[in-house]
DNA sequence: TGGCTGACTTTCG
DNA sequence: ACGAAAGCCAGCC
């Protein structure tokens, strides 16, 4: 029997894939949500994982300054601007432009 | 088994 | 104010 173990990966997956649309977080959020704070790098290595997935966005995850730190590891660095952009956000400078407007907090929009 | 890595975050200098 | 280093946890070799 296994014991459907929520690896920790999934459960980013799972908070990623609610991020509303036109909506981003940081992964310190994430990881603060899943109670793992310290380890806020293993949400943007979860992420490594997840962009895999065409049910994870991971463009819609960045940084605590709202930075698309993680462009570098998509397809093309423009596309995770390309693909916020077009969702409504809008980047200046690989920065998210009124980034705490657009911030989605998994543990306050979620049944808190 | 043990050790390294990693798309971050926070604090000290 | 800017720069560098440490801390954290969980997966992977």
């Amino acid at each position: 029997m296994k014991k459907d173990k929520p690896s920790f990966f999934e459960d980013v997956y799972e908070v990623v894939k609610l991020i509303p649309q036109g909506r981003v977080t940081s992964y310190g959020a994430i990881a603060n949500y899943l109670g793992t704070k310290g380890s806020a790098r293993m949400v943007g290595w979860a992420m490594n994982a997840a962009h895999g997935l065409s049910d994870v966005p991971a463009h819609r995850v960045l940084n605590r300054q709202g930075l698309l730190t993680g462009k570098n590891h998509f397809s093309t660095p423009t596309l995770m601007q390309e693909l916020l952009e077009a969702e409504g956000v809008v980047v200046e400078n690989d920065q998210v432009v009124d980034f705490d407007r657009v911030f989605w907090d998994p543990g306050r929009e979620l049944t808190f």
